[in-house]
DNA sequence: CTGAAAGCGCTTACAG
DNA sequence: CTGAAAGCGCTTACAG
């Protein structure tokens, strides 16, 4: 016996197979009474809907693409459960896959949900994805919301924490420390979020005279053995150190924590050290870690909306919902005095 | 102009539909030549295979599903990660969701899987679930496979680590301390898990003479937080502890360490705490962390494999695949000294 | 509510 | 390789 259809269903039933259908769709043209009957035959005899089935016929699939970069680093575990939240209510089920930040991968990606005829595709940018990378979800018209980070030159909804704010949030607290020197490290180089961030960053300490060290440019994964390389190739070997070092993400600085602990300065004491995204590892670092927080959940929730109004509307023009960010002080920062010999070894 | 289907690139080229058919799925009955022009065509005219529609004749639906509880465990995510990996190879798509370790989530998430024609399901059984809960996965006859939890009197194919052969190794290592006193703390109730870890390290330590503190059955969300509440409600607020604190898993002993590091008493020198997985970021805690490694990359690849033996052959007795544990041995154990005055507070 | 029919975009045999 | 045909399991309009 292969699988049941609605055919079988509706023979047990004696009715028509369009009728069943529309129980199934809870149509108001069926009385309730039939469908209470209906229901029950269904789970008497193990009936499972096709959807696969009925989606070729109504050209939706119920299904939307998730693409993250990778789902080990909070910001994105939490950013991928706020948006399958989001889209469950409406009835969605989520098709993710990971990018691992690299657009070959994230070129098959696209190219299997499309395939699979996704409703729409929310899509946190691969760093360094072209406009040209994502022409597919456009060419295909399959509706898409970036998220965190934009990709130049490509038009489309998108949803993030306002970076360049959220840089000189950090700023504005950095200058009340009365630092003599910041540094700003790790991160992927293309990520637009982390030029933003930088870019707030550094407006506010220009305008308030305080250096940013020349090491500014330093790169990384956005991880904690990230955030451990780049402390000891820049800063712990060489000898010198900022009063200051600003991470691009929270995973970055649990690894300079780290690296610090190994050394003989100790953050909040020594050294200041202060980040973004406020997941909920940075309180439980030590020091607990000031960041400023870019609320994963909101953008994610927001990210669903943005994206199932625009499988309602394919036409509405693009837009953005931007998240503001806001800075939580901890003790990596509060303790912070600037009067400590300039010497980074001991 | 709707979307472009098999015909329209068949009449483009002057080939018959089937032809075309064959080509997309690279059919040995056609020339090489006649492939390279098809696509050229497809690829200029932006055809998209409909996969959707494909799946309706052939009955499969080349999507696979995996539900796990919460992808903010990283242990989870890592899980998630390599599941994705093993299967992204034989050409599945993901589709992922999360269960909150609530049944009800569970129950609705399977459905939806089912509905969708998922060609299979890998699955994390939330807390506390029945065998019942799991039946609709049997009915439907969708292929599936288990992985870090089991289902009491569910049979079904199972990967994940060897639980009680990792509770032992912690044992082994804990008696090694000479401690007077050990408590196992955190993680959720009804987790088989979280029982066979119980059952090897009480087993080992009982053999030894080592005394369990009747606090060993206090549970919490497998979380940070989940630690830190257990730690305060029990330790922390009537002012006694034992020598070594052992937790179910790694996000629970972050939340441990964070309780101690406000107390008076140091971690690794006043008190022991190991754990469960070894996660990334057990070695990044302060102290670093005393972990038996539980493998999630491991035990994700294998539960791929598992799942496409299963798919190509239904009717395969069922299998286990089981990760041997290993202990890593960090600070936070390594420093412990017995000798230490017994009262909890200073 | 019924019942017959067309159609979603593919795949699959089949005779040529 | 072709070409006509049937079919996957639904939905949708239509006349009744």
């Amino acid at each position: 016996m292969g699988r049941l259809t609605l055919k079988d269903v509706a023979e047990a039933c004696g009715l028509s197979r369009a009728a069943v259908s529309l129980v199934v769709r809870d149509s108001p043209r069926v009385s309730e009474q039939t469908k209470v009957r209906v229901r029950q035959v269904m789970a008497e005899m193990g009936y499972v809907y096709d959807r696969a089935a009925a989606n070729l016929r109504t050209r939706r699939s119920m299904a939307v693409g998730l693409i993250v970069t990778n789902v080990r680093n909070p910001y994105f575990a939490e950013l991928s459960m706020a948006i399958e939240q989001g889209l469950q209510g409406a009835g969605y089920t989520l098709l993710q896959g990971y990018s691992y930040d690299e657009p070959d991968k994230q070129r098959q990606l696209i190219s299997a949900m499309v395939e699979h005829r996704a409703d729409g595709v929310i899509i946190l940018p691969a760093a360094g994805s072209s406009a040209a990378s994502l022409q597919m979800l456009k060419s295909s018209g399959t509706p898409h919301v970036l998220i965190a980070r934009q990709v130049k030159g490509y038009d489309a909804d998108y949803t993030g924490a306002d970076n360049v704010r959220a840089g000189e949030l950090m700023g504005e607290h950095i200058v009340g420390l009365k630092p003599r020197s910041v540094a700003f490290i790790g991160g992927p180089m293309s990520s637009t979020a982390r030029k933003d961030r930088y870019r707030g960053l550094a407006k506010v300490l220009q305008q308030a005279g305080v250096a940013i060290s020349k090491q500014a440019q330093h790169t990384s994964e956005s991880t904690p053995s990230g955030g451990e390389q780049v402390m000891r190739s820049l800063f712990l070997e060489n000898g010198q150190r900022p009063d200051v070092i600003v991470t691009y993400s929270d995973a970055v600085a649990v690894g300079v924590l780290h690296a610090l602990r190994d050394s003989s300065f100790r953050a909040g004491r020594d050294v200041a050290v202060a980040s973004f995204d406020d997941v909920a590892d940075a309180r439980y670092q030590e020091p607990p870690l000031t960041s400023v927080a870019t609320f994963a959940d909101e953008v994610g929730g927001r990210a669903a909306q943005l994206l199932l109004a625009r499988i309602g509307d394919p036409d509405r023009p693009f837009g953005s919902l931007i998240v503001n960010p806001e800075l939580q002080v901890r003790q990596s920062t509060a303790l912070f005095q600037a009067e400590v010999p300039s010497d980074w070894r001991r």
